[in-house]
RNA sequence: GCGCCCGUAGCUCAGUUGGAUAGAGCACCUGGCUUCGAACCAGGGGGUCGGCGGUUCGAAUCCGUCCGGGCGCGCCA
């Protein structure tokens, strides 16, 4: 809608050129947008003001003169100056009923479109290290990424869906380690748990996994493991420690067995995560292993091509990038002095395997503490040939939980942390996807479960759901009076939708393909939620002011066309936002 | 010290890329169910958009500066 106004709008310009305009307008100039106030029509727009200037003209004469110049359109009721130039269009009543029809002729397509050109976009998220269970801050990272993907692809853009698992470093090891020791502990070794380690129960379910799966044949006595070893924390330095309980359980293993340790513990733990995502609603198109990555050669390819292009150098016995010549504020150690890469290497030939697939736009959605590394990630791409622009991050601002008042404290070490599955569990799906997509995604997140638990009017997500709800009801209803639904009829008597509540609601369902648009473009799904809200609002007011189910038929199924209507968006908007759509509640 | 994000009603937050009288929800007050679901609706009070400058027809929005909060700033990942 709004472009055929902008379209109508640059008509009207080209007119006046000549005469009252000197210079042709760029199109660029002439925005149409939803006017905040029903007194000022439907959409407004503000391009007199901006080219009063210019043509040397008030604001307002050149307003007149361009609605004079506008071309007959059905579209229009009538197109009037207002304020200091504003133009303001009223939309035809017809032109709002079409609305109604599209919405139900379209039906779960309503709201797509191929609006943003068919990029080609991969959307990289959560990407976890597979080290633990997801917790609430890769929840909403999950949400985010799940939604900004539907939203993507709603837009009309050919989205993949990535998790790159972080699974070649030293954390790795450590859990690796973890999961040793408590092995060795459940034969009952005496090896003291390492300070640095990942305590948490799931380490403890794998070690006792690992004891069914091999026996005896990993144990070795706590004398042996220990003999030698630098003390641990909080005497000695837990970082050397652990590192040196590695380096022994390597040795004491064999390389061979401690890969298979490595690689039962990183199965179990991409198993949880795998099922804690799918249970929320969060699929991929593909997994992608840094390990294998680091096994194929990729990184090696990628450090000569920088190489051969002129981009590295060696200083201090570490191999640069230099991505300060590229907007990065210092340049950046590829390779260290002890010849092992840093995790920028594999990061970057990923990123670059990422272009070679073929993606025109490489969106990755990374917690905030990451910011740092934007940047950098760039910087190398470009140092690559690759075109800035092609890599964008989305930066996930912090989740904070409460229960009330009281703040729960988080800590990744402990086992303390709430973990992402805990929290579905206590508040379900539904709420947690709308209350992690309810905030812009720049904006710090204080989650209070006491309120995401009420089913009170405190909590926001059910009044979209029973806007949903309440229109199933009506037509249960109707069938219950032994009425039923007639499409036909209610095409042909639109027009006794013509009170203000119907205007508001049409209103809502017109403009929600230009939020889909927006919300994708921005990367910004949380205005869905609150279009979503606008629209459930306008539906209730309207439902307690006027009656559906009413004697006279051409009304009745006017309206319930109306509300249908409703219900479709709702459910449309609801599945972009991964909740489900209740008939009853 | 440098960089990024944030500061809007008592609380939690929107604000359509610079527009018209700054909006929601919660909380508080007043009304509305013998009629399609009251998990709802109608109405009311509540603001120096952190402060001060600047840019222009016009600023919560852009620029500068200061104050306050969060997160980063490794040959860790």
């Amino acid at each position: 809608m709004k472009t055929e106004l902008e379209e109508l709008l640059a008509h009207a310009l080209e007119r006046l050129q000549g005469s009252v305009l000197h210079a042709p307008v760029e199109r660029s100039l002439i925005a149409v947008e939803r006017a905040r106030d029903a007194q000022h029509g439907d959409y407004a727009s503000n391009i007199a003001m901006r080219l009063g200037k210019a043509a040397g003209m008030k604001p307002r004469d050149l307003a007149n003169a361009i609605v004079a110049a506008l071309p007959p359109s059905l579209l229009l009721a009538r197109a009037e100056v207002a304020g200091a130039g504003f133009i303001n269009f009223h939309l035809a009543s017809a032109a709002q009923y079409d609305t109604l029809r599209r919405v139900l002729a379209e039906g779960e397509r309503y709201g797509t479109s191929d609006a943003a050109g068919g990029k080609r976009v991969i959307v990289e998220f959560v990407s976890a290290n597979p080290t633990g269970p997801l917790h609430v801050g890769h929840g909403r990272q999950a949400a985010y990424g799940a939604t900004l993907s539907n939203l993507l692809r709603a837009a009309g853009h050919r989205v993949h869906r990535e998790y790159y698992i972080n699974d070649a470093g030293r954390q790795v090891d450590i859990l690796t380690a973890s999961v040793w020791v408590r092995y060795l502990q459940a034969l009952g070794e005496a090896v003291p748990f390492p300070e640095n380690g990942y305590r948490a129960d799931y380490v403890n379910a794998i070690g006792a996994a690992l004891r069914n799966e091999q026996g005896e044949s990993l144990r070795h006595p706590t004398a042996t493991v220990l003999a030698g070893l630098p003390p641990d924390a909080p005497a000695g330095d837990k970082e050397l420690y652990i590192d040196a309980l590695i380096a022994r359980m390597r040795t004491l293993i064999g390389a061979e067995a401690y890969e298979s340790v490595l690689a039962l513990g990183l199965k179990e733990m991409l198993a949880d995560i795998r099922a804690d995502l799918a249970a929320f609603g969060v699929e991929f198109e593909q997994w992608t292993s840094e390990r294998a990555l680091a096994k194929s050669g990729e990184v090696e390819r990628t450090l000569a091509r920088l190489a051969s292009l002129g981009q590295t150098y060696e200083k201090d016995g570490a191999l640069w990038l230099r991505t300060s010549t590229h907007g990065d504020s210092e340049d950046r150690v590829l390779v260290r002095a002890n010849g092992s890469q840093t995790y920028f290497a594999p990061d970057l030939t990923y990123h670059i395997d990422k272009r070679a697939r073929g993606f025109e736009l490489m969106i990755d959605v990374w917690g905030a503490d990451h910011h740092g590394y934007v940047d950098r990630m760039r910087a190398g791409l470009v140092a690559l040939g690759e075109p800035g622009d092609s890599f964008e991050v989305c930066l996930m601002q912090f989740v904070s939980l409460y229960r009330g008042e009281e703040k729960i404290p988080m800590g990744k070490r402990d086992g303390q942390f709430v973990t992402l599955r805990q929290l579905r569990e206590e508040v379900g799906n539904d709420v947690c996807r709308l209350f992690y997509l309810m905030r812009s995604h720049d904006q710090h997140l204080d989650f209070d479960l006491e309120l995401a638990k009420s089913r009170s009017n405190d909590n926001p997500v059910y009044y979209l759901q029973y806007a949903h709800a309440r229109v199933a009801s009506v037509m249960k209803q109707l069938a219950a009076r032994n009425l039923s639904y007639d499409a036909a009829e209610a095409f042909a008597s639109l027009n006794r939708l013509d009170g203000p509540q119907e205007a508001a609601v049409l209103t809502a369902l017109r403009s929600y393909p230009d939020v889909i648009n927006m919300a994708a473009a921005n990367r910004t799904p949380h205005t869905l939620v609150h279009h979503l809200r606008e629209l459930a609002q306008s539906f209730h007011t309207w439902y307690n002011a006027a009656p559906f189910i009413v004697d006279d038929s051409a009304t009745r199924n006017a309206r319930l066309a109306l509300a249908q209507g409703v219900q479709q968006v709702v459910r449309n908007g609801l599945a972009l936002l991964g909740a489900s759509a209740p008939e009853s509640m």
